[in-house]
This record gives structure tokens, C-alpha cells and sequence, in this order.
DNA sequence: TCGGTATTGCTTGAATATGATCGATGCGGT
DNA sequence: ACCGCATCGATCATATTCAAGCAATACCGA
């Protein structure tokens, strides 16, 4: 049994089924648990497959399509301590902007108990959550909704935020350098998230450490509009002293303290 | 059994039937108790779920408000037939509005095969319902969000769907009688329906029995501004008739043919 | 044949997951 | 308001899994 023959079946089993057990599979092929770990150590480091414990399942985007719900998943206790940083940043009786992207909804789900708030924002799921806060007023913009985000964009989003203001926008994208600022992939979510930017007095970025130091096509807001960005302690530590030095309030969100949250998703 | 797969298979059984058993799940996955309260905490710390005694159920976000689909069950079977034959209204290309109620929403889910179509909407059942529906395009008034009807209402909703022109307006209500036509008790929500009338070329009301003869507060429509009343055939013949006579196409939805009716509604 | 390299298997100590028990807390019924 | 019951959380004990180091074997070229 040659290893790159093992390979192939131990990647062949991982599509068909999703996911492989080590003793289950090395049972089938004849060999020890030492030696698939390895084989499943190496093919992790390519990217064919993830570990976890006991076994491997097939990596986010290769099997089905990353449900929102599942992308939800990567960072969660990240993006929970990002959340809880920015809420702390709110004051009752605020106006504030919630753009989409699931930082933003673990945002709103800590304003549930918040007194008089008035929140505007253009996600689906943002309001969702905050159905049940019947304390704060939502407001959402209008617009086509864009199923990938859950969001409304588009010119009539744009329109409808036009005439208003708030104290603070918390915004989220997919990549933030501190030369370039925030970045989105899709020219009509930058050109909404950019509306939204335009009607807050000051802008607050959340971004998990995934983020920090990627670009992609569409600038939302460039650095020097940024008043604070709030992420998480793997963040790049050059980029972060740039952002320093670009005048941006950087803040560091630590897990530590929730215990167990990364054990579902690591 | 490894832990992804069993994660994996919770969050199945949460989004297929709403709520999952402690009891029920940890015999179903053979495995016992603790590990399933283990995994659910660790599913709730990550949002994918929230924790309840004795098991767990779907995050605001993904299903609906237990008090909303409570009350969506009553004359469940007779709102499915009337948005039947509602659909049955609709062709190919059509640009339609959709107000809010629960009528309206299961028209919504029969639109998710419908190709090439338009829906204006202030209800954010209705946008959930049409997530799925790739080939429909979906835009959302903006407004103020309503929790009690999960729909977007106020002077931004009424503003935003002023520039709009649609072929149909599928509109429901508190009431309906051939005199005053529908009517709804609260004011705000009224002039949202008005908004929302008044830019579609045609008015198709849903009214199921129970509020056929039902005078509320606020008029929304007046009679001769409806065109079709779509009801089921427990409405009041005598308030049927003086709606024929007052120049509305009045169809009768009936219940039993389509086996499949209660289970899309459930 | 010999030496070198790669692959494989074993052992050990640590990390993790799972299961069991017990006291505490919540819920529902009367 | 009370009590009984189920559920929950915490702690400990056990089993599984992991990673690293070491030894053995197979393979290969000179």
C-alpha cells in the first residue's frame, strides 16, 4: 500500500461522506492510527480536508456551499469578544448604524437588553435578532435584498440612509488594511456599506484577525475615515501599529474569559 | 461517532423541526445526556442555537417567533388554499407587492419555484420566505420595524415605495367588509397598506373567513379600489354578495383538494 | 554490498472527550 | 405557596485521541 494510494482513498472517503473517523479508516486500509494521523496531518496542511478530533471532515467551501450559517461558525468566540468590546462603546439613548456580516449580528444580539436605542441597519439578520428587544427601536433601510449577506443593497439602501444621521456606524467587510482601510468583494455592498459610513458621525470597525491585513476589491471606507477598529488578539501586529500611526484607535478583544466556545469550531 | 458529525446532525435536526430534545436527540445519536448538554451549550455559545430546558431551539434569525407561527395555525389550511389560487394570479415577469400577514406569507413560499419575478414587500416573513427563492428578485421597503407583524411601516416605508409601480398589490388586513372595504386597527400599519396600494395598478385583498364582516379601526382600502377578494368558504355569503354587487371579483379558495396544504405551513 | 533516506510502527506523557455522581436550580402541578 | 420531578452545572474518574521521540523495516542509488 503505497501512502500517495492511501491519499487518494482517504480523500475519496472524505467527499462521499463528509467526514472520516482514523479508526474507522484505518481499519478499512489495513494500517495503523499513527499512520493515517500522519496522512491526515499532511493533507490538512494542504488544505484537502480539517482535523478534528478522532477523525476529519471536509474543509468549508469545497463540499456544499458555506451556509451563513456555517461561515458563522469560524471565529465565533472571536467575533463574540469583538461584539462585546463595540457594546460597550454604546450609550443609552444612542442613534447608531449596524452594517451586515455575522460580527455585526453577534453585536445585536447583545442589544437585546439595551434601553432606548434606536438602531438602523440594512440586515435582515441584525433585525431579526433584534425582534425580540422590544425596547429598541429598529429601523431598516430598504433596498434588494442580497441573499449571500442576508442584506439590502442597492440604490434604494443607499437612498433611504441619505437623510439620516448617527453617532456611531459599526461596519464590518471582508478584508481591513490600514493603507487601504475596509475592503468588500462586491461593488454594490461597498457602494452600501459606504452610504452607511457616509451618514455616522464616527465609524467603528469590527474585524476578526482573518481579516486584518487582507484586501479585496471594493474600498468601503478608507482609514482615515475609520475612528476605531475593534479586533481580535491574532490580528497582525504590524498592521494594527499601522492603523496606530494612521490615527485609528485600535482595540484588542480577548476570549479568554467564555470558556469553552472554541471546542465546537477549532 | 465523532463530535463534528454529531454537531453536524443537531443543527440539521434544529433546522428541520425548530427545537431538539435533550432527551430525544441523545437517544436518537446514542450517546447520553451530558454530552449532548455539552454539545448544545457550546452550539448556543456559538449562535447556532439557543438553550432551553430539556433541549434547545432555532435562533431568532433562522425560524419564526413562536407566537407568530401560533398564530399563523389558525385557519392555516383555509390561508394555504387562498394563496393558491392567489398564485394562480400571478405570470412569469410580473413585479407584485406584498404586504404583511400571514396570508400573504404563504403566498410568499409558493413563489420560491416562480421564475422571473419581483416582489416589493415591507414583511420580513415574506423576505424570509422568498431567502430561498434565487430567482426572485426580493425588495424591501424600508421603515420602522413592527414587531407584532414583523413587518417595516412609518413614514420611510410609505416614502420608499412611492416611486414604485407594480402590475398587482396582494394586501391583507384585520378586517374586511363590502362597505368600508379593509381595514386594520392600527394607524401606523394603515398607511403603510395605503402606501403600498397605491402603487399597484391592482388590488388583490386575502381575507380568510374569520375576518370577512370584521370592521377595525383604520380603512386601508376602500371597496372600489379592490379589485379581487380572494376568502375561503366559510366567509358570510350576505358580505360576499355586496361585494359582487360593489364591482369585486370575489373567489372562493377551497380547502380539501391539495393534500400537501397543511404540511407547508406547519 | 553498503550507506542513506523515507516510511512505518511502537511507546510515552499530555490533551481532549466522554461518562457518572451529586448538589443546586428551575419548572409544573396541586 | 408548596412540593415533587426533571433538568442543569460542577467536579471527578475513565477512555480515547493526540503529538513527539525512537526503533525497525523497506527502498534506492552508488
Amino acid at each position: 500500500m503505497l501512502a500517495v494510494e492511501r491519499r487518494r482513498l482517504i480523500a475519496e472517503s472524505i467527499r462521499s461522506r463528509g467526514v472520516v473517523s482514523v479508526a474507522e479508516m484505518a481499519e478499512a486500509l489495513g494500517t495503523t492510527e499513527i499512520t493515517l494521523r500522519r496522512d491526515l496531518r499532511a493533507m490538512a496542511n494542504d488544505g484537502l480536508l480539517v482535523r478534528t478530533h478522532g477523525g476529519a471532515v471536509q474543509p468549508a467551501g469545497l463540499g456544499h456551499e458555506p451556509s451563513y450559517s456555517e461561515k458563522a461558525q469560524q471565529a465565533a468566540a472571536e467575533k463574540a469578544a469583538i461584539a462585546r468590546l463595540a457594546f460597550a462603546m454604546i450609550r443609552p439613548g444612542d442613534s447608531i448604524l449596524l452594517g451586515p456580516g455575522t460580527t455585526t449580528f453577534a453585536l445585536a444580539r447583545l442589544l437585546v437588553d439595551c434601553p432606548e436605542l434606536t438602531v438602523v441597519t440594512n440586515s435582515l439578520l441584525v433585525a431579526q435578532a433584534l425582534m425580540g428587544a422590544p425596547r429598541v427601536e429598529v429601523i431598516l433601510t430598504g433596498g434588494t435584498l442580497r441573499r449571500s449577506i442576508h442584506a439590502l443593497v442597492g440604490p434604494a439602501a443607499e437612498e433611504s440612509v441619505r437623510a439620516l444621521r448617527a453617532s456611531q456606524a459599526f461596519i464590518s467587510g471582508n478584508g481591513f488594511t490600514a493603507e487601504r482601510g475596509l475592503s468588500t468583494p462586491s461593488p454594490l455592498v461597498a457602494a452600501t456599506d459606504r452610504a452607511l459610513a457616509a451618514a455616522a458621525q464616527q465609524i467603528i470597525v469590527l474585524a476578526d484577525h482573518t481579516k486584518i491585513g487582507q484586501e479585496t476589491m471594493c474600498q468601503t471606507v478608507p482609514s482615515d475615515r475609520v475612528s476605531t477598529l475593534i479586533t481580535d488578539s491574532g490580528a497582525d501586529h504590524a498592521q494594527l501599529e499601522a492603523s496606530r500611526a494612521a490615527g485609528i484607535t485600535v482595540r484588542i478583544a480577548q476570549v479568554g474569559d467564555h470558556a469553552e466556545a472554541r471546542s465546537a469550531t477549532a
